[in-house]
DNA sequence: TCTATTTAGGACAAAATTGTCTCGAATGCG
DNA sequence: CGCATTCGAGACAATTTTGTCCTAAATAGA
């Protein structure tokens, strides 16, 4: 459904949202750790999601990664996926054809459009602060 | 969503559906043709699928593929695509995680519970049938 | 039986994705 | 300033997926 690296992204991204709620930084180190994702990649991952302003990063000593409040609230899961993922969910054929449409459908267009309708929903009105809401009031969890 | 694999066995899965319902029997190289496929690649998937007895082969002069008919009206997409990529898309975690339940979920599982009950009740409903029988009358095409 | 045809299957190759490592740039602090 | 700390970015490596090629096995028909 989604790639690894977004996998690695939404879950990096919530565990962040959970610490910038109780004001704190979060070196690469420990997003990787409690969000149970190579280091590394993930630092990668955090790179693409500072380029399109989904979290800020701080260089230098006592730097790290954070979210501001508002973000936490605005930040629909849609824009974490198109931000490493882009918008292959949204506009890619269940069949794989190059273009599909209603006017032109793969055999299995209408029996996907609904599922795919649903799908964007979901991702256009899940927020971060809603998932980190439930990650840090114990009712998720990010690490099995 | 699914694999490249798995939408080169299905897109062949229709087409030789609808050459079945007329009698014909198919050629590896004609799979691929009109179902849009590299045919070396879609051998080997033909080859998965005539395994899960999805499909029949006949090897030799006017060997091929062919389905029977009532095979054509009781397959359903579910059989495909697991014969093809397995149980990965019923029994993975959208955000990766090992394990995931309703007692253990992650951030995402409520979100994401219904998408996935309604891919799987697609899946385990449409048939091989309604698909080709969509190709055939025009409705649906496999090349673009 | 011999030959042409067609699938079966394994070895191999290419491409995409995932993952690591190193070094440079920025920054806060003494 | 000088140094320790932290991210940034690109080179490189491993793995997975996708794709090709070649030979063997089966088989229909002359």
């Amino acid at each position: 459904m989604f790639s690894k690296a977004c996998t690695y992204g939404i879950r990096a991204v919530i565990y962040i949202a959970t610490q910038s709620l109780d004001g704190k930084r979060l070196k690469i180190q420990d997003v990787a750790t409690y969000s149970g994702s190579p280091e590394a990649f993930t630092a990668k991952i955090l790179g693409k999601l500072n380029k399109a302003e989904i979290i800020n990063s701080y260089k230098g000593p006592h730097g790290g990664f954070e979210m501001d409040t508002q973000k936490i609230q605005s930040t629909k899961l849609e824009e974490i996926v198109y931000a490493i993922d882009g918008d292959s969910i949204y506009n890619g054929c269940a069949l794989g054809l190059s273009e599909c449409d209603a006017s032109d459908p793969c055999p299995m267009h209408n029996k996907f459009f609904q599922i795919r309708e649903e799908l964007k929903d979901m991702l256009g009105t899940t927020t971060v602060f809603e998932l980190a809401f439930g990650l840090k009031s114990g009712k998720s969890t990010l690490l099995r």
